[in-house]
DNA sequence: CACTCATTTATGTCGCAGCT
DNA sequence: AGCTGCGACATAAATGAGTG
């Protein structure tokens, strides 16, 4: 719904003055005017919105910096970009590494992110913890789901890491804990990645609401698999651009219906063929797990390519599956 | 070997909370 | 009251793998 104003509002940037324009706008918009005012003054700004930097934009803003330290609002205007945009570019692109992840950079994230995560725990949590590995020296350390993935502070991490920016730590962190809560399945791969989409596909229909930010990824993650809501979300992302032409002047139910009634049947019938061709081997999505074991996640060989590094010894709680149809 | 689709990496924007 | 910080998101671009 704030989406629909947003683009109300997009319409009228040009004619109304914003003083006319806010309180009309306030009154059938559910969030503190406050809210409602940053998020309007944003949209006004003409330094908004600009894209991708360029080269030469990229080389001034360097410069700038060099010149005029951290004042993020004069650089912004020297540049035409918003003051955040700038900031965030800034440390994008200051003394960072890029590029693919050297293995021992990927252990440090890994770590790092552990740090964190145990940082962040209650004092009564952590005492659980502690009392755990006093009981055994390899004992079940567990972990709950949600902490793996949600309200961790990136900026604590990436000043762990050191060489990356948090941004790129999170994309990163994401792609492994993908792998490991999958236990390394190509969970879209081939056949699976076929059913993956439809089972996606036909999820997005049932729940029938009218706008992404109406969806609970969590819940719809056990259409692919035990894999984080963000993954699901990347997913969808490119499910959309691949298959819905105009996608971006479409709203949100013309693009499940679109999915639904075009794209659908074509995956299907895709899917049949190919479990023809080469017998049927689909796992069943596993079912997400609440909680995982310390060891399953962040342990520190190099996982990097090749399959799955073999883990010794299946785990008690968790491991029940590895289902096969 | 080119084409297609998946995966990985890069980079911009959104919106709330909390600080000054 | 005005800002800023930053986690959550969305999406573009680059790279890689599979296949006819």
């Amino acid at each position: 719904m704030y989406r629909d104003d947003l683009d109300r509002f997009k319409e009228f940037k040009a004619q109304a003055p914003l003083i006319t324009f806010l309180p009309t706008l306030g009154r059938n918009i559910a969030r503190p005017w406050k809210l409602i005012y940053y998020r309007a003054k944003k949209m006004f700004d003409v330094n908004n919105y600009k894209g991708r930097y360029s080269e030469r934009d990229t080389k001034k803003l360097k410069m700038y910096q060099s010149l005029l330290g951290n004042d993020w609002k004069t650089i912004g205007e020297m540049v035409a970009r918003s003051s955040l945009s700038v900031a965030l570019k800034f440390s994008q692109i200051s003394q960072r590494n890029r590029g693919a992840w050297s293995k021992s950079e990927t252990q440090k994230l890994i770590k790092a992110v552990e740090e964190v995560i145990l940082k962040k725990m209650s004092p009564q949590e952590l005492e659980d913890v502690d009392s755990k590995l006093r009981e055994g020296p390899e004992s079940c350390l567990s972990i709950v789901r949600e902490k793996l993935y949600k309200g961790i502070s990136w900026v604590e991490v990436e000043a762990k890491v050191k060489s990356r920016n948090w941004m790129q730590c999170k994309s990163k962190w994401t792609e492994i804990l993908t792998k490991r809560m999958t236990n390394g399945r190509c969970i879209y791969h081939g056949v699976n990645g076929l059913r993956a989409k439809v089972n996606l596909i036909e999820r997005l229909y049932k729940i029938n609401v009218e706008d992404t930010n109406e969806i609970d990824w969590e819940d719809l993650a056990s259409a692919i698999g035990d894999v984080p809501p963000s993954y699901v979300q990347t997913k969808f992302s490119r499910l959309k651009a691949t298959y819905v032409p105009f996608w971006q002047k479409k709203t949100f139910p013309e693009i499940i219906d679109y999915l639904y009634e075009t794209t659908l049947p074509l995956l299907k019938e895709k899917l049949e063929k190919m479990m023809e061709k080469k017998g049927t081997e689909i796992q069943t999505p596993a079912a997400p797990k609440q909680v995982f074991l310390f060891r399953d996640i962040f342990y520190y060989e190099d996982d990097s390519e090749g399959e799955d590094v073999e883990k010794e010894t299946a785990a008690h709680t968790c491991s029940s599956t590895t289902l096969r149809g």
